[in-house]
DNA sequence: TGTACATCAGTGAACGCGCGTTCACTGATGTAC
DNA sequence: TGTACATCAGTGAACGCGCGTTCACTGATGTAC
């Protein structure tokens, strides 16, 4: 097993765990154990538990960063006065089509769980370290919503972009448990497609108000 | 020092930690610690730590519900046709003037951190307790929000309720992260009344879109 | 009124367990001469 | 071509630590006779 297997599996491994259980209900046994790995690996590759997380994030943080900058490039030199509906569409182009996480069916609900985690599970160190390697693109971006509707104050803007994160963030989070609600509720289940079709007009509602 | 002394004060110091750090976060020692109380008088007055858990959302949410469910009598008295504006009303009333949670000035988002807790990090022991003791309210109300809108589908209703309650929920666990990021967006602070104040109006229009 | 006993809130110290981390070691591969 | 050494991914076992829980015990209060 080369090193590349290794280190992608206990990425792989740990990705999915975190979003499933959060950062401290994950141990390194059970991560290693999934990946079929040696529990020192982590630590060899590494370095600690905290840097496998900021590692993670990495991994799926940084192209779609990159990918974003490169639509945002596109759009405003297509564009000089991009509305909201413009760059919002950017963002949810750049988020369904990037393949930035494990290859498996529920990526976009696993990027917006791990999502959430770091707003809401977030020590510290990831803080610090999504500050240093991604508030360029996020600033970039904040600036151009704000741009789009110059009679919003900042806080305003600011505001509002958060709200409509909380709803998406929370909803990917609890997805399992609002599920099961909705089952108990109105007898019928509700695909995740079906969730995202409900989201988009309430976010957009909500947002140009 | 009597009984109601010690489990309140164990009570208190639970549910300030738990609110701040999670469940899994916060261990019995540092609650008896800040409780001024023996490490054993938890186990002593509750048995086990799950049930701490329990006890410290229903210490806040039967007095919430009862109060909820009178005034949810006291609308359908005065009104058979409550519209969503009303029902609505009637729990942020619920919310603002109930006094369920610690005698401090936080109480309002330690009792949404603590509902965001129930969502994204439940063991299903807390879920279970919570269908079992507080369903009935839920179901009532969601009853009457669905009412207030035949022409939409109980999926509808659904969901847009919970991206709502995700606006909220997401925002309050969140709040300094999300201060920090608004001063170092803005220049500015934003105190937690402006930012209620600015969400109100954010969600009347998501949910009456 | 005094004594013996029961009850119960609270305590101090220890228990076993799973955690993240460390370390000496192995074995395969590449490199120098 | 053969030998000696370096490098490095990976391993197995152990480390110390903080966790939730347990248990024998204390001491105050109430009750029966």
């Amino acid at each position: 097993m080369s090193q590349a297997d290794t280190v992608t599996r206990i990425l792989d491994s740990a990705e999915q765990l975190f979003a499933e259980k959060g950062f401290s209900e994950t141990s390194l046994r059970m991560i290693t154990t999934r990946a079929k790995v040696n529990l020192a690996a982590v630590n060899y590759h590494f370095g600690s538990k905290k840097d496998l997380i900021q590692a993670v994030f990495a991994r799926f943080l940084t192209p779609f960063c990159n990918k974003l900058d490169k639509e945002l490039n596109a759009l405003v030199a297509s564009n000089q006065q991009p509305n909201l509906h413009d760059v919002l569409g950017v963002l949810a182009n750049t988020m369904l089509t990037g393949v930035h996480l494990t290859g498996n069916a529920n990526k976009l609900s696993v990027f917006m769980r791990l999502l959430g985690l770091a707003y809401t599970q977030a020590q510290g160190h990831l803080r610090r370290f999504l500050r240093e390697n991604y508030n360029e693109t996020y600033s970039r971006f904040i600036l151009y919503l704000r741009n789009a509707h110059p009679e919003l104050s900042q806080r305003e803007i600011f505001w509002r972009i958060h709200f409509a994160i909380g709803a998406c963030v929370f909803t990917m989070s609890s997805i399992e448990v609002l599920r099961d609600m909705a089952i108990a509720d109105t007898g019928e289940d509700s695909g995740i497609d079906e969730v995202m079709r409900q989201m988009i007009p309430f976010l957009a509602a909500a947002l140009e108000r």
